[in-house]
DNA sequence: TAGGCGTTTGTGGTTTACCGTAAGGTTTAG
DNA sequence: CTAAACCTTACGGTAAACCACAAACGCCTA
């Protein structure tokens, strides 16, 4: 079993019951943070005494508050412990459901599991513990489906995907037209960028374009 | 103190929390459940028995799953309880920060509290629980500054609520202005469509029709 | 009752978005 | 190498959105 565990969450209910689960599994030394900052510290330092944690489990989100932060999100606080520690397991646990974010963390940051906080989720984090002790990768039932079944959609590649972010972002169709052919993108000119916005509205069956954009923002492609 | 406490909340890492807490501030019964349903069995159960709750935490929003569910988020629960045991002391445990929700949940349905998820949820669940044991409303400090800071925002009443979300469902102006024509709403021409939603993007800072609802609904407007 | 004020509505003109079509270019398969 | 298939781009007509102005209406006050 992992001998020292930190956990980053910022709900304090939260913590008692990790802790409590942890605890039943033979977990030695476990450390709570509320902040992704603090995360990166303790990390730091236990590599520096010379005894590294061997399991993160984080939350993605976390909120503001008074203090200044400067990582602000779980996949800041990953992206920032690989070069530091890369070989350092890491569960996320969260509520997030957009599978656009969960795909891309599973893809970029390799992370080791995913659990989705909910009704199981006591028994999922052991399941997932369990997994990543065998070098396993995990992810709830659920969300593997989920994820088979936006494989299609994942053809909405980077560039729909920036196109979505600039129209919410509020530019007009030659606008984006113009930031293109800046970025010197393929098919960059009005009536590609046209062409696009109307397959995308195919795809998500949407009316509008404000609907699109809604859609894509609810899918959390954005 | 309160003598029965029903807990009805989905994520079950949170319900070892709760019930510490509550444990610590000698509560006799508590009892936990993951769906509304249940928890309006329960309440109806205790009523005929002759030993209602006096308590119930409840969260807004509870996650889908293979079980059918006829009351499906926290706010339901709540409308479904009031014709039964309208005396019932309720404390909104939530992530929700919409301030549109929040604010129709405290008028609307008159919770007692409502507490934020979040760093300190432990110590304001605590405060909750004494100020309503002493009969005052709570609610935790940000969010009483929130509410008193969107005092200005909430100008976007329910007809700016109602019009970003049909412009979110992808309607166009026209099929809006028949909408609240069908509705008999003031301001249902077309032209008066125009210039609250011209209002509305010079409000937030908006400089398409696409953006505005983006803003709407990262602001939690919609 | 008349006048002032604000809101709602109608109208016309300009801009932008929408949509089909076709020309030019590139890749792919035979 | 050629033809087909595909992608990109340009163009033109129609529809929708945008914008400014003015008329109509309701409400309040003098």
């Amino acid at each position: 079993m992992f001998q020292k565990v930190l956990i980053a969450e910022d709900q304090n209910s939260i913590h008692k019951g990790l802790e409590n689960t942890l605890k039943e599994l033979n977990v030695s030394e476990i450390v709570t943070v509320q902040y992704c900052d603090d995360a990166l510290l303790k990390i730091k330092a236990s590599l520096n005494m010379g005894s590294p944690f061997d399991l993160l489990i984080t939350d993605l989100s976390f909120k503001e508050d008074h203090r200044d932060r400067r990582l602000t999100s779980g996949e800041a606080l990953i992206k920032a412990i690989k070069p530091i520690q890369p070989e350092l397991n890491i569960i996320v646990f969260s509520v997030e459901h957009r599978i656009g974010k969960i795909k891309s963390l599973l893809e970029e940051s390799k992370v080791n599991a995913y659990v989705e906080k909910g009704r199981e989720e006591s028994k999922e984090i052991i399941k997932a513990i369990h997994a990543v002790l065998n070098g396993e990768v995990y992810y709830s039932h659920y969300l593997a489906q989920l994820l088979r079944s936006t494989d299609d959609i994942s053809q909405t590649d980077k560039y729909d995907e920036l196109l979505l972010q600039l129209l919410a972002k509020g530019l007009k169709r030659d606008q984006i037209a113009l930031y293109f052919e800046e970025k010197d993108f393929p098919a960059r000119s009005l009536s590609s960028i046209e062409k696009r916005i109307n397959k995308l509205k195919v795809l998500f069956d949407a009316n509008t374009s404000e609907q699109l954009v809604a859609i894509a923002i609810d899918r959390g492609l954005i």
